[in-house]
DNA sequence: TTGTAAGCGTTATCAA
DNA sequence: TTGATAACGCTTACAA
């Protein structure tokens, strides 16, 4: 008798022969209680407890052209952004046979389409991609993916299949329009990397400001230099340098706005008298810091888990009714922009829906 | 002629036909090109090319009962940490073949047991799993699973198989130590969430008080809830209030060490000079920080790229040298434990060896 | 160096 | 409702 190449692990016919039925009865029984007599059933699941039977997924793969491995590619591993994200997803992911392949395209839409082609040659059961900025190819590939495809964290007319996300130009906007309703007036943008939603966010700032007469180039500051919070402090030294008087700043991120409340303190600037601070994301920081930092709470972890049900739902074969959730964010006006003299802004709760 | 299942891909025995040989030619000219000659293997890679042939993984696994995936368990996907490490073991498996599969234990012992044996299942080709507090039955998988195993983050006597990390021990003593020598007398330690690796970074600071006769339990502030920036602050807040006299503490991660650089600058407490704080991992913001932050660099990074080195070299029959790789920690000492009047003490690189 | 034959463990297909 | 049989696409074992 040969030996067994996959280790001495059970197969479907050992559980079949010890039920005494045939295989393709067992694997009825486990992928379909219902359609296999109690009676049967019940043996068969008998003899996959006493023998540890566990399915091998390469097999099954193999003859049902069929995976239950969820594609994930997202821009960053270490950005808390996504990090949340993922939590999202593997939370909903957890208690159901779906794995997570996951793919790190580093900010890159070459690296993008090069994930998308490997993971696609494995026949995922769905995809998630961050964002709605792929390369033409990419986007194709997506198109004729044959599986569920979701994209997130932004808002579009024109999904692939599904989306979850929200208008970043519109936070953008609402964040910037605080900064006008709290009395500043010479207000200042600081932006790293500079990838497509860094850009909507900036795209809301100017217009807010345009509407409110208050747009100067001259202070925008933005590097494609990924984030940090070294980088918050040397961006507004810069601006501040440029454009002294600049009573305000959005930054694109909480990184660059602890930054920014850094370069405050080491520079003896008031906050938020001197300068208003606001940023974007709302990670749990921005509450404990000193003055507490304004910022706009973006549901990422919500974005992950409402893209893996609509994921399900959809390999389920029942699509959802709306292809394209709009999560929404809100802003949390803190302590860094409640200028003295002001009119006082409660901490106001405010969905922002996409433009 | 039977529709494909695999939805038109073209398979090895297409290639084979186009190139003129057998498919088990194809085979080995895709896996150990050496084997064929120039003649045949030309003509394969141009049948590959112009019939854009990807090779199926699963069918690939099932015959050969082996796979490409690197098998991945870590306790968080939002702690910082663990990010740096995946993208050192992403950024390590990137131009291989290998793909990734990344389970979240969320610090449970039994979810990580639940994880490795989902993961074992499916045969990986080497595995990559946090610390060395696995549950019996998970060392017993591990020590059975049949490929290289790396336990990443700490130092042990005794691995499973392959190890790559740094006393945490070792590291918690020499943060405290630089404490003591810095001039402070009643020195507190922050520490949340309380896993085995917490646990051991207190095991060093209580070591290092002992040493130096100053040890006193009342300044031990621990709970296991997880971290956060305004749990520091919290905690900080409650050491003070029992015990006000304390001069400085030593934070189990860097974001309890900002919650309480935040607490002392909200109750104008000067910092350094009132009260040290030294953080742990030195995240970027540390050195941004105001006053900038002592914290203890952790190569987390290297920690998840060597574990994929170690683990490749494995996976080809190398074993290394060293199956215990200590990466070491380095001292970074900023202005938040650098007290006036005591004396100066230089920013020092000091690699910490295990005890 | 190349090829033939026989699986790998599961599911699709069709028949009973 | 259950089963026999033939794939699924690839690799191992052995032969030429």
């Amino acid at each position: 008798m040969r030996r067994r190449r996959n280790g001495g692990r059970p197969t479907i016919a050992d559980v079949a022969k010890r039920a005494g039925v045939s295989s393709i009865t067992v694997s009825r029984a486990l992928r379909d209680p219902e359609r296999v007599s109690p009676q049967l059933r019940q043996q068969i699941e008998e003899a996959v407890r006493a023998l540890d039977y566990v399915p091998d997924q390469h097999a099954r793969a193999l003859a049902s052209a069929r995976t239950d491995v969820v594609g994930v590619i997202i821009p960053s591993l270490t950005n808390n952004v996504f990090a949340d994200v993922l939590r999202g997803i593997y939370d909903g992911l957890a208690q159901t046979s779906h794995q997570v392949q996951l793919g790190n395209s580093r900010y890159s839409p070459i690296e993008e389409e090069r994930l998308l082609a490997t993971f696609l040659s494995q026949r995922p059961a769905a995809l998630i991609v961050a964002g709605i900025d792929q390369t033409a190819r990419s986007r194709e590939l997506l198109e004729n993916a044959g599986c569920p495809v979701v994209q997130i964290m932004e808002l579009d007319e024109g999904p692939v299949d599904m989306m979850v996300g929200f208008s970043h130009r519109a936070a953008g906007h609402l964040v910037t329009s605080h900064l006008v309703e709290a009395g500043y007036r010479r207000i200042g943008f600081l932006g790293a990397r500079m990838d497509p939603r860094t850009q909507r966010r900036l795209e809301g700032y100017r217009a807010a400001l345009m509407e409110a007469g208050l747009y100067d180039p001259d202070r925008v500051t933005a590097t494609p230099t990924p984030s940090s919070v070294t980088l918050g402090r040397d961006l507004l030294r810069d601006l501040l340098a440029r454009m002294p008087d600049t009573d305000a700043v959005f930054c694109i991120n909480d990184d660059l706005a602890l930054g920014a409340l850094f370069e405050c303190q080491s520079a003896a600037l008031a906050v938020p008298d001197t300068i208003g601070i606001a940023g974007f994301n709302d990670l749990e920081m921005m509450a404990a810091a000193w003055p507490a930092l304004t910022s706009v709470r973006t549901p990422r972890y919500e974005i992950g888990s409402r893209a893996v049900q609509m994921a399900r739902a959809a390999i389920a074969g029942r699509r959802p009714a709306e292809r394209v959730v709009d999560v929404g964010v809100e802003l949390q006006v803190r302590a860094s922009t409640m200028r003295r003299g002001s009119a006082q802004v409660p901490s106001q709760k405010a969905p922002v829906r996409a433009i």
